[in-house]
DNA sequence: CTTCTTAATGAGAATGGTTATCAGTTTTCG
DNA sequence: CGAAAACTGATAACCATTCTCATTAAGAAG
């Protein structure tokens, strides 16, 4: 999906945004290393291409990212927030692996439905919600340790 | 449930740990206001009875309630932890109430069953898991703003 | 191409919640 | 009592994130 730059740059142009260098190779290389990045992990691949970009501006065109809806904001509770490309189905739930720390995304109809109906049942109006479930994946099982 | 004070007691001496005032002080005022509360809360409300206290001994307190099993930490990605008493059932999730913060406590079997089933279909070894559903509650949209 | 407005940038300071440090205190147990 | 060890309170350290501000540069207009 690398129109994502494009939608990008309809969107900036629309909000009278600038189309920077440096949001170009924030842009591409999170899109190179598709995964759920934290600020700093993304400001480090980022300088191997470019030293010179600031942390900040690493952390606002993320912000921008989300804003604009290409990327979701992820906080497993590890300590810092992790982002994530938009993929396909708007909304999904993790599985997120203890072990190697790897992100599978899951949906399911079923749950949905339950869960809509748990809301109701409370009188509760749903705005969102999410589902991380944490424990080993698949791959650190079959190869334990290192 | 006042016996979690008994409970704990027996934790803290099984442990060789030691049961002093400022931990009387600080569960009596968290069994007290029986809410969600972050450290600082309960902090400024322990200070209300007795200002010695200081934050630090707060959240070491929590931290020892939590280990010993008599408090859950939830993060509601609002900036800080929150505390809850474990009351009852072991596990629940939550209904997070965005105008006026409250938590509800959900639990549903189905959901817990279509939960296992899909992370059996990953290959994936569950630990645990989190689900929190925000939105507005019956009392808030019965009576809206302020 | 040049000018002009204003968003964007980078460096570093500020913020806010949490954790660590440490000297002094208190509990426990022989 | 007296010693060992846990606890406390104040404050410093930490760390991710956000803010500030002087400078740079995008991009529209002329």
């Amino acid at each position: 999906m690398e129109d994502i730059t494009e939608k990008l740059k309809d969107y900036i142009r629309r909000k009278n945004l600038r189309w920077t260098e440096q949001r170009q190779m924030i842009v591409q290389e999170l899109l190179n290393t598709r995964q759920h990045l934290t600020t700093d992990e993304l400001f480090k691949n980022v300088q191997k291409q470019d030293s010179s970009i600031g942390y900040a501006t690493v952390a606002r065109t993320l912000h921008l990212l989300v804003e604009a809806g290409f990327c979701d904001q992820v906080d497993i509770s590890d300590g810092s927030m992790r982002y994530e490309v938009v993929s396909g189905h708007e909304h999904h739930d993790h599985l997120i692996c203890n072990v190697c720390g790897k992100f599978i995304e899951i949906f399911s109809p079923e749950l949905e439905n339950i869960q809509t109906e748990l809301v109701r049942q409370h009188g509760f109006d749903e705005e969102s919600h999410k589902l991380q479930i944490f424990g080993t994946c698949a791959d650190c099982r079959k190869n334990p340790p290192g």
